[in-house]
DNA sequence: ATCAGTCTAGACCGATGGTCTAATTCGTCA
DNA sequence: TGACGAATTAGACCATCGGTCTAGACTGAT
């Protein structure tokens, strides 16, 4: 896991590694960025890196994390879900999905991590270092899809890993298309709310 | 791209080569599989593979097109979706998906190649061998959209890219659940059913 | 001053995807 | 049949990868 022994380094020196690997693994993804390069950039040995982390998901992952703290603490607290009818539901849920919009783009490099990692999080070798990332975020569309289905605004009929699949699916093949659209901060609201009328349409309960 | 020297082998040989890549592929991803057991396995040098293919990403796409193909070829015609109401369209959708699932599960082999491709092709080096396998998967999708949408079973308020992105990642999930799930034959067709409902929900025109 | 523990540097390892050249096979024409 | 040129093959070779290991530099306590 992530090593105490890195966060006993001097911040600077810190920042400095965090900073050289997220560049690299925003820049090549997970497979196809280089250690190598990481360690030359940050200035530090393989040794010391290895001294840090254990491995490569190791580093990855604790990068992933940081940088997904940040960007939660920048949109502020998670607003409660499961106070109020199926309409405020979605309502407060396409305002989260906006302002999580909004902060995604303005800092890419955070966009081309959390993009990249669905595709390395499937490969064996990152399993043991998957688990850490992925409870930061599954749980809390987890709890979100709980809080709908108590308000009446997400169905029950289907297996909740089902839903939970493809809400996640929906949610990330919105995500590439809304980045690749480079969208406008004007024209944002009315396209997140088609967004969030297809994931609606999807998982309300059927007539 | 593919090359027409790998096509001017004898039939066996080919065979050969192709079984030890899809067996590789299949079982270690893109990324993961080695392209020296491939060759070992399938008994020629290194010097020939380069010879047939340019690349490990050539390989791969060949090897998926030629499964595809073979899947596509088991399934029959695709029937057409564009005579009839929306009723209709989308029970020709279900019965489609239906019979392609059951083929899937009947070889486990291509469905974890195409598993495997989604990661893989977000990698920038797969590129290039990625044109070829979309141009044989995605042009079904948007001539099933185009038809939904000519009989009113599929919006038309949204932008069409972003409804077939949303479809493939639907559809992506979905594979990926319900292989997960290992499903029986017998609970298999209302399973579907629930799936397209899902995707309905999503790309119907709104109320 | 010495010793134990923490930390660093970088040589080293097996394996990877990919390149290159020398040799061999093969079809063709004399 | 012999010979020439192109198609094909074999495998040594290359840079690079993630990861290991050891020798030494530092640091604080006795």
């Amino acid at each position: 896991m992530a090593g105490p022994r890195f966060l006993k380094l001097p911040p600077p020196q810190q920042q400095a590694i965090l900073r050289a690997a997220l560049e690299e693994f925003a820049a090549h993804g997970f497979h196809d960025a280089s250690l190598n390069r990481v360690i030359e950039t940050a200035g530090i040995s393989k040794g010391s890196m290895y001294y840090y982390f254990d491995s490569k998901a190791d580093l990855y992952s604790h990068v992933a994390l940081t940088e997904l703290g940040g960007l939660m603490a920048r949109l502020g607290p998670v607003p409660p879900l499961d106070e109020g009818d199926a309409e405020t539901f979605w309502s407060v849920v396409e305002d989260f999905y906006l302002r999580a919009m909004r902060a995604l783009i303005a800092s890419p490099q955070l966009a081309a991590l959390l993009r990249g990692w669905s595709s390395a999080s499937k490969s064996p070798a990152f399993q043991p270092a998957q688990g850490a990332i992925e409870q930061e975020s599954t749980p809390w569309i987890e709890l979100a899809l709980a809080a709908g289905q108590k308000v009446g605004a997400v169905r029950s009929d289907v297996p909740p890993t089902l839903l939970l699949s493809v809400v996640f699916g929906m949610g990330e093949a919105m995500d590439l298309w809304l980045m690749s659209q480079e969208p406008d901060d004007e024209s944002l609201p009315a396209t997140i709310h088609s967004l969030i009328g297809m994931i609606r349409g999807a998982v309300a309960p059927p007539n």
